[in-house]
DNA sequence: AAAAAGCTTTGCGTTAAGGCAAATTGAGCA
DNA sequence: TGCTCAATTTGCCTTAACGCAAAGCTTTTT
């Protein structure tokens, strides 16, 4: 069974003994999402924690005036919780949104507190991956005090493009999904793309793009306010 | 001993037995600071956990171009770990500042890990513990996002000044401290303070101030971008 | 194949935020 | 008391970041 499988591959459950594995695997919820199903909202009472099997989830906060920023996105194997798992009284920050037809396994807290509890390796590791979380925050703030949208937006292509570094590749991302994922608006993003295009960091078009320079787009990306 | 009785009172390390938290009060390494010492600085390997004796400590993040961003603050009997507590490789990503003459006590990763392996309660303490810090960082990440300065100000005051509501208090805050708080300037901090002055929501003198109404700041503070 | 829907691109105007420098004022100290 | 130094305040000017709306392409649907 799948499930099994990745909690043995999972650097946080693998910690539990065989006994113990085939326990939690029994208390799992499996549920499957079609694409763009909202998992939970923001302002929720969510007290869950999940593995994700299979598919793609994001977590985005919204504004009251209709503006996203998309935090983090999570696929295979990855683990999240909701704040409510740890703090009964506090409610979801972010919401969750299935980006493509994905399966997910839940605990509620009741039932998975107990093996953390006994295990504290277990939930050691949990701590850990917390800080890897604490970590993307720490950046994103980082980001948005500091850099300018352009450094922003430079280091979301560095890093979301890095791989095809000189090839041609699809547009994958929208220019929508760009500017939520840096805080910013599509004309900005629209805009700053022909801007570095015109420094000859990268080459566009309307459906393909090119990094050609990435030390210039690492110029980019290191600028910073002030 | 303060220390004990530190320990003891903590949300964390109550969760010890009388033995364990004895044993762990003998590993603590305690350290005294003299005011504005930096005790840690962005990108060091700093693998400790420390609790606050006395004294005031905060979490800063700074630009190259000199920007300054505050965290947060903590005081007597509040819990911090550097990045390279729980992921060895991991750098600080805040520098530490004691703001005044401080004490705290440390403890490096490989003397407190056993302690947590063995007790997974004390983990999930912890946990929880990081689950709070998560929720500043993801406010300050919204406010970053998704609101203007002044609303970013507005917040800062109500929460700094929302005790002595109607009552003229000693400015103890500068416009450098203020602005660093809220990602701007010192200049910008000044105006925004002089136009909610304008619009009847606080009183405001070089060295006095006061919150005349709340409501409007409030109100302020709600306005997002967009 | 035509039409609709969804993105992308760009011109134009506006506002928020900031930078610099000079003037002003307090607070502490010689 | 008078002086020094740090913090505050403000005028003036610049730039970054938008917001809107009109085109212009692609992709999908009918």
């Amino acid at each position: 069974m799948a499930l099994s499988h990745l909690l043995l591959q999972n650097p946080v459950f693998s910690y539990l003994s065989e006994d113990e594995r085939n326990n939690l695997a029994e208390l799992a919820i499996s549920r499957k999402y079609p694409k763009n199903h909202w998992i939970s909202h923001h302002g929720d009472h969510w007290p869950y924690l999940f593995i994700v099997e299979s598919g793609s989830i994001t977590a985005v906060k919204e504004s009251s005036e209709g503006r996203r920023l998309i935090l983090f996105t999570m696929k295979s194997g990855e683990v999240f919780w909701g704040m409510g798992f740890f703090q009964t009284q506090m409610p979801m920050q972010v919401a969750l949104i299935s980006k493509r037809k994905s399966e997910v396994h839940l605990w509620s807290q009741e039932s998975l507190m107990p093996i953390l509890f006994q295990n504290g390796r277990v939930s050691w590791e949990l701590a850990r991956l917390m800080i890897e979380r604490m970590k993307l925050a720490s950046d994103m703030v980082e980001g948005l005090a500091f850099q300018p949208v352009a450094g922003r937006l430079a280091g979301l292509i560095l890093s979301h493009y890095g791989d095809s570094m000189g090839d041609y590749t699809r547009r994958d991302l929208t220019l929508d999904e760009m500017a939520a994922r840096i805080g910013s608006t599509r004309e900005m993003v629209c805009r700053l793309l022909y801007r570095f295009s015109d420094d000859g960091a990268v080459q566009i078009n309307r459906t393909e793009f090119m990094i050609s320079d990435q030390e210039k787009l690492e110029g980019f990306a290191r600028k910073v306010k002030g």
